[in-house]
DNA sequence: CGTGGCATGTAAGAGGTTACATGATTTC
DNA sequence: GAAATCATGTAACCTCTTACATGCCACG
């Protein structure tokens, strides 16, 4: 249900297409939220009808036209309610958590390639995530900047900056616990 | 797609009616699946279908009666392909760090209850895993058994406490990055 | 002249949530 | 006598995934 929402907080950090969202759910948002650009386009529709967004058509030369979606009152007012309800924490879905204890029924060894598989993943992703941090929010200490200057903090920035450290945190604890479970199907099938 | 396969693996440790598997996904296997109960009837009735599981109607004396149920070998032979079929990393769902970033446009000081309300409940489940993992798995380090008696292991029970083990993982690295969290809302809105 | 990126959609089906429904027994 | 636990289900609705569909432009 906070698709919806998910777009509203994309579209005030920035207005943009359906096609634009679609990429920022690959990319940044997709980090703890992800959509496809079906889906997209179906709430933009629905949240349009609704008055949450204003649409502005944008002719293009090269490329084809797009509307450009932003955040209409109506669609802050919604997101403000949301935020100041209480929500419940997210139900987890983790299908290799499934296979990990199907595997005692099965043979545990075939499973050490799935979990490096998965774990070269995560790996793949924390340093795409780390890649990031550096290149939107900077050196990471000790920095080169003049003394004296400090920068005023931009909530919108420190706080997605606050995000990505989660994902980076996420990404960080799964590759360790991987490296837990691997040891233990070592354990269990010791003539690998 | 998963339920069924995350159904498999429960009657595989224990046989049982739709009753007690909604129960255990409240509990162990909730950890890492969640469904309710009408999924579950649903699902069973399918499997049932298929030749997957078998039924066994339990006459009860003070209870209703109920059905119990158990996987059949074509249920073993779907989960076991299911196991040797690589799976994509699941998808991530974070209501909260889209709350978060919303936060920006907002109030980020009325966020600051609801992010606590969130760290106790994580720190409540940590602490309902770890009572678990104490009950389960036994003396943590340095028992009291007497030496020269290694219990041999039981793949199943090793698998679980491993993915129980990533639960609790899961949990600590949630609890410390929602004091990041608080700390960052913490700069933002000093007046608190 | 084919591949990939930009840009928007429809439709079918699977999966998940919420509400409704029943009925016995045990516990306070 | 009310509430909780055991035990099974139906129905409606919403959401999400997957496949299909179109068309232009840029690059090699």
């Amino acid at each position: 249900m906070a698709l919806d929402h998910a777009i509203l907080v994309s579209l005030l950090e920035k207005p943009g297409s359906g096609y634009e969202l679609a990429r920022r759910f690959e990319r940044s948002i997709g980090y703890f939220w992800t959509a496809t650009h079906q889906q997209i386009y179906r709430v933009l529709k629905r949240m349009e009808a609704d008055g949450w967004v204003d649409v502005r058509g944008v002719p293009q030369r090269t490329r084809p036209d797009k509307k450009e979606y932003s955040v209409a009152a109506a669609g802050r007012e919604a997101l403000s309610r949301w935020l100041h309800d209480p929500i419940e924490p997210e139900s987890v879905r983790h299908d290799l958590a499934v296979k990990i204890r199907g595997a005692a029924f099965d043979d545990p060894a075939a499973l050490v390639r799935e979990v490096e598989r998965h774990q070269r993943m995560h790996q793949d992703r924390l340093a795409h995530y780390l890649a990031g941090e550096a290149r939107d929010f900077g050196p990471p200490a000790g920095a080169t900047g003049a003394p004296g200057s400090p920068v005023p903090p931009d909530p919108g920035r420190e706080l997605q900056h606050a995000v990505l450290r989660g994902g980076i945190a996420y990404e960080r604890m799964m590759i360790d616990w991987l490296d837990d479970v691997l040891a233990t199907l070592h354990r269990l099938a010791p003539g690998r």
